[in-house]
DNA sequence: TGCAAAATAGTACGGTCGTTCTATTTTTTA
DNA sequence: TAAAAAATAGAACGACCGTACTATTTTGCA
């Protein structure tokens, strides 16, 4: 994992590692093979259809034995959501990092967020599937699940504002409009990808994303 | 309710009407005190929240009561899509199909679907939940729910059809393109609106649309 | 007004849920 | 290798779920 970033938020309060030495201990990584087994399922059928009896037949355990590893139905799926949070970091945001600011940088920023998204027009996405099932349902869960919603989508608009920085957008163009019609473009594709299953849904949105950057992107001289 | 239109496509199958006569038979104004109960609280906590026992407790009711109604759960729940579907053609749709076609059409869909989804950050939308919730879940409450929203979105398309048809937008607008981007900015409104609680959502997404009209729009000679 | 029919209530059943408590097994460590 | 500790299993709980079945009440009509 990458030393330190304003995307590093979601800290495991616990900051358990295993007593010394090398290896995890046997506990910890049944506990990692539940936890992907639950990010698995909590991606198809969302975090309040994870069910830890659901999760006990998958991975051939009693129910008991899964639960005592998390203490709570909800320290599950929060463990899920900061687990699920990662990946994306690591798949989205930190190889994007690696482009020069600006443009570069924000086009990384999509194609990655865009690749993944293509990947989750089947599994399913929790940080839209989750935002639905904790609406208006207060408590620690929907916490755990804005704060990292919210840490990527400042991420995103850094990365515009930065570009703008350096001089790769217009003069007129808003930062925060931008970034919201990003957002918008990903949540239309994952909508009329998944549940309506249109095709060319793929398509469609990089149109828009394209012609976005035509629209608030600098010309470039030569 | 208007005489005849595309978006009269979920027809109650029972066609029940009151044996003869004007008022509505006791039965049928109870089950439509449950329904409207029913749309609150799925509108809430989703369509799979949606439990015979609370509905029971909201409106004073035994469960065989309010079950027998329906005699399914299934059957509540498609019977909330439709109804819910009703209220949003009336209150969207219809009222804008008053305007003459093309870029006043479409502004009056916007506006319109704008103030419905204003209300609906507290309230929450049957048609963004459902989504997800049924993402992966076939059977005929999937089947209603998609196909009441591509009935929408096929309206909100038409109307951009004829607008380029109108000489209201340019050449080389995309329709489909255009009508992707509009449902996008609503997605992005609700989420950012509603989970996210982000100040300034709805002035976001009309000048996302402003923009976007003078964007694909035809200048007006004058 | 009385009778049939419709509407509603009451009860019970099987199932799943999260969680608790107590055994048993496995792993780690001294 | 034996004892301590951790991990897992098993059984039981109370709660809620949708649904079926049987009373009871309310309604509408002749």
């Amino acid at each position: 994992m990458p030393p330190l970033s304003p995307l590093t938020i979601l800290a495991d309060p616990a900051g358990q590692t295993p007593a010394r030495g090398r290896g995890l201990h046997k506990g910890q990584q049944t506990k990692q093979a539940i936890l992907e087994a639950a990010l698995a399922l909590a991606s198809q059928i969302g975090l309040e259809g994870l069910s830890i009896g659901a999760l006990a037949d998958v991975t051939h355990m009693s129910k008991s034995g899964v639960f005592s590893h998390f203490g709570s139905r909800e320290e599950l799926q929060i463990s899920v959501i900061r687990e699920y949070y990662t990946r994306f970091a690591d798949e989205v945001f930190y190889p994007a990092m690696q482009q020069p600011r600006g443009l570069p940088r924000i086009k990384a920023l999509f194609d990655n967020w865009m690749q993944r998204v293509a990947v989750e027009i089947q599994s399913g996405c929790i940080f839209i599937s989750g935002a639905v099932e904790f609406d208006d349902r207060p408590g620690p869960v929907r916490d755990a699940l804005a704060s990292s919603v919210q840490a990527w989508l400042d991420a995103l608009y850094r990365a515009v504002v930065q570009a703008k920085q350096e001089g790769h957008l217009l003069q007129s163009a808003d930062e925060e409009q931008m970034a919201f019609e990003i957002h918008a473009l990903i949540l239309a594709l994952h909508y009329e990808a998944r549940f309506l299953q249109k095709p060319g849904s793929i398509g469609r949105a990089h149109r828009s994303f394209n012609n976005m950057l035509a629209r608030y992107g600098q010309a470039v001289p030569t």
